[in-house]
DNA sequence: AATGGATTGTTACGTTTGCAACAAATATAC
DNA sequence: GTATATTTGTTGCAAACGTAACAATCCATT
């Protein structure tokens, strides 16, 4: 019979199993809201938050913050200059380099954007206790550390 | 000029993303750990995991379990039937349904990668400390409570 | 200044993915 | 008892993905 006459791993307990679901999960949700709200793609979204958070970037940085394949980061690059959503200016010493900045048009969707983020972010809180919420996320800032 | 100049959004503290990045991080380091040890897919590892922990379960069952789609679970299962890892057998009373076991070979290989599985877990709690590997994992149980 | 090595970003290609359609079997309703 | 709906698992297909190769540019050593 073959079986878990003992089991030698509870799956439910495995902590790399767990970050997972809890990231699919919380990702899944959350891109549904910005995806019904404007369309993007993840890689999209991610290369919209951190342009937004931090002016102007060139691809590689986007890469570097968001942890996205340097060819993700070229597609949602051209994703939302297609949008007229960010424009490209190549650097004037080293033309292998391209600044992105955001458009106005892409500002003014990037800040709605955050507001949903923010009002998911707290809706996540709320649902789980600001006690263990901060407790989570104080798990996560070690782990980033490590 | 467009900016940062008050980003709304800090990625670096946004809860999905952080999350995201976590389990990236442990899912893939995890992953190339079984990928060399036998060359192993993720949903192939995940079904096989699943499988080893519950002795006996149907594709569906596979598929809530790991949550994993239901196309993902069909394709490993097939993958490790190739390999003489798993054996079906068709339910007597409702032949749609097909009962999955792991064969001896299976088991062997289970046991084998649950114990690396065991082993970097264990590693990465001295990584992290054991007191913040508490922490965070007690934040993920309270996730999946909500 | 010239050759070899790095770096930046894009493209080509094979693989993986999930949605939708599907066949087969069972359950439900009338 | 037949028709309709539901469930289980597979497959076709188009989109998304990462590896590797690539062109363009810059840097380092000579």
């Amino acid at each position: 019979m073959a079986g878990a006459s003992d089991p030698l791993l509870s799956l439910e307990h495995f902590m790399p199993y767990r970050l997972n679901r809890a990231a699919e999960t919380v990702s899944r949700r959350f891109a549904a809201i910005y995806r019904r709200h404007s369309g993007l793609t993840r890689p999209e979204w991610r290369a919209l938050a951190t342009l937004g958070q931090y002016g102007c970037l060139t691809a590689t940085d986007i890469g570097r913050h968001s942890a996205m394949h340097k060819t993700k980061v070229s597609r949602a690059v051209q994703a939302l200059e297609d949008r007229r959503w960010l424009k490209r200016q190549t650097d004037s010493e080293d033309r292998r380099v391209e600044h992105l900045t955001l458009t106005a048009l892409g500002q003014k969707n990037y800040r709605a954007l955050a507001q949903l983020a923010l009002d998911f972010e707290r809706r996540l809180r709320e649902t789980l206790g600001p006690e263990l919420f901060d407790q989570l996320n104080a798990g996560l800032e070690a782990f980033e550390e490590a």
